[in-house]
RNA sequence: GGGGCGGUAGCUCAGCUGGUUAGAGCAGUGGACUCAUAAUCCAUCGGUCACGGGUUCAAGUCCCGUCCGCCCUACCA
């Protein structure tokens, strides 16, 4: 199915300035896996990411190091940004960066439109602003001062009185659109992902939209306003048109109809801009709106938010160091039901890995390959007479290549990987009950012998295609032990189970080494 | 304050529009087996479904209330 279909797919880019933590791998390597299993099954795939590097922040901090801000921005995509996507296993076809040419021309052509077309206007904003901070507060973020201050509203951090502030701001009329926001919810309820994700959004809009303020003044770090050099775009602004500025926006027709529209794949909390005010903008400038949103959960741990500001943020690499990269892909996206929150824990990572894919997948392939090694001196077998378990195990092979594409094309990852699994299951219990060390015992069981590990040697090749976008690095090794032709992200993964496999086994390192666990 | 979500076996979670003895995985226990990374396979233990009311022939599943937890409320995936 799909054959050639467009498949384009992107993370939100990262904010230069953060820390990554696994929640930002966590969204790339869901996208990853999405843009590698469909790129498996040959549709004309395309998965983006990059990093977002305007605003006064990353100009504080650049200055606060005695750089530009450019310098900076360079400096941390170099340092940190890029190297998460390696230490995840990251295949991404482009990474864009707000500062790239192609991004800043272009969102000044989109805002320009926008301006030509009267969707922008000039307006006043208005907010408390702390000159401690050097930014405008939500009132949300002052508190009732004491002693001196006694009655009025300070700033939580300085506890020191906010200035009521007036700057001229060029505003976006997103409350036009609620209607055509609220009819396309309606028409398409998948647009936004999960349900829970959809009802979220619908009672935003709803509950009514205000106009964004789409551009600064008070400082010089970002793209320029077209029409009034004074003002820099509104960052966030800035950021959403990556999606389309990476594929050609006003730059090549050609390129840009062969992408778009995209999935965004994206964290809950940033839902809004993405399912509300994004589909807005587009709306606004005449162009497709996304093909979807999905808003996945959020990382616990110990049962709350994960975050840098609690200690609880954990680096990827303290992860990857020890389970490597593929467990912390499978980890993840197995664990937790794409969508949801999910509870991370060291024990149940272990637990997991141990028991899933040391133990189920990583043993399955050792026991296999050693006695295909043992008994036919690594000459794969061919199988003979067929008999009921056999072809159940085909059928599993054919199902669980079914259900998994089926899964993944409504983006229940986690599904998809249990589909998958289904077939590691039934292996292991298809061994246990066939006993081929049973069979090689006595010679004139040899063709049961190589039938029952013919079948197997079947389903380990059907397993290395199934799970090559979630754990690339073992099937890549499973399938050069499998002595298959070419490299197994060449296989169709839509038809793994039909896989053109090989004639002779190679050894086969452990696929996911026992790891002693150090608290 | 307003809004959302959740509270089901030791742990992580399924349980759709209410309907036979509430399920899975892991952990625990017992057994089988030895090809394999002391792995695998089978069996088994284990729950007053947060609490209190209500609707109903029937509620984990609907309604009301209470308690607890988390999150959002315009710029942290």
């Amino acid at each position: 199915m799909a054959e050639a279909s467009s498949f384009y797919i992107t993370t939100p880019i990262f904010y230069v300035n953060d820390v990554p933590h696994i929640g930002h791998a966590y969204t790339e390597v869901a996208a990853d896996v999405l843009a590698r299993w469909h790129r498996q099954a040959g549709d004309d795939t395309w998965m983006l990411t990059g990093t977002d590097e305007h605003g006064q922040k990353i100009l504080r901090t650049a200055t606060a190091n005695g750089v530009t801000p450019q310098e900076w921005a360079d400096k941390l995509v170099a340092d940190a940004w890029i190297p998460l996507l390696e230490t995840v296993g990251i295949a991404n076809d482009d990474f864009i960066r707000t500062t790239d040419a192609r991004h800043e021309a272009n969102v000044q052509k989109f805002l320009q439109k926008l301006y030509d077309d009267g969707h922008i206007y000039t307006g006043e904003y208005e907010g408390y602003y702390c000159v401690g901070c050097e930014e405008y507060k939500q009132e949300s973020d002052l508190v009732p001062g004491a002693g001196e201050y006694e009655g009025q509203l300070v700033c939580a951090i300085h506890s020191k009185p906010v200035e009521l502030l007036h700057e001229k701001n060029y505003f976006f009329r997103t409350s036009a659109f609620a209607e055509r926001l609220l009819a396309l919810y309606e028409e398409r309820p998948d647009f936004v992902q999960p349900e829970s994700a959809r009802n979220e959004v619908l009672g935003w809009v709803r509950s009514g939209l205000a106009d964004l303020s789409i551009s600064r003044s008070t400082f010089d770090w970002g793209v320029k306003v077209p029409w009034d050099e004074t003002h820099v775009v509104y960052v966030w602004f800035d950021a959403l048109l990556n999606y389309i500025t990476a594929v050609g926006y006003g730059q090549s027709d050609e390129e840009f109809a062969r992408r778009w529209p995209a999935q965004h794949i994206v964290g809950k909390d940033i839902l809004r801009f993405h399912a509300v005010i994004w589909p807005a903008m587009l709306m606004a400038a005449g162009l497709e709106v996304p093909k979807g949103v999905f808003g996945h959960g959020w990382l616990l741990v110990g049962g709350e938010k994960m975050s840098k500001s609690k200690l609880t943020g954990i680096a990827p690499e303290q992860i990857t160091s020890t389970f490597g990269s593929d467990a912390f892909r499978y980890y993840f996206l197995r664990a937790i039901a794409f969508g949801q929150d999910g509870s991370f824990s060291w024990e149940d990572l272990s637990a997991r890995y141990q028991a899933e894919l040391a133990n189920g997948f990583g043993n399955l392939a050792s026991r296999v390959v050693a006695m295909i090694t043992r008994y036919c001196d690594g000459a794969v077998p061919t199988a003979g007479a067929l008999q009921p378990a056999d072809i159940e195990i085909a059928s599993v092979e054919r199902r669980a290549t079914d259900d998994s594409w089926q899964a993944i094309d409504r983006l229940a990852i986690h599904e998809a990987i249990g589909a998958a699994w289904a077939l590691v299951d039934a292996l292991n219990g298809y061994l246990t009950a066939e006993e081929p060390w049973v069979l090689a015992k006595d010679p004139a069981n040899r063709e049961r012998l190589e039938t029952v590990l013919a079948t197997a040697y079947r389903g380990l090749g059907t397993l290395a295609v199934l799970l090559s976008p979630v754990t690339p690095v073992a099937a890549a090794k499973l399938w050069a032990a499998l002595g298959a032709p070419g490299t197994v992200q060449q296989a169709r993964i839509d038809r793994a189970f039909e896989a053109e496999l090989g004639e002779r086994v190679a050894p086969l390192e452990a696929l996911f080494p026992r790891v002693e666990v150090a608290e």
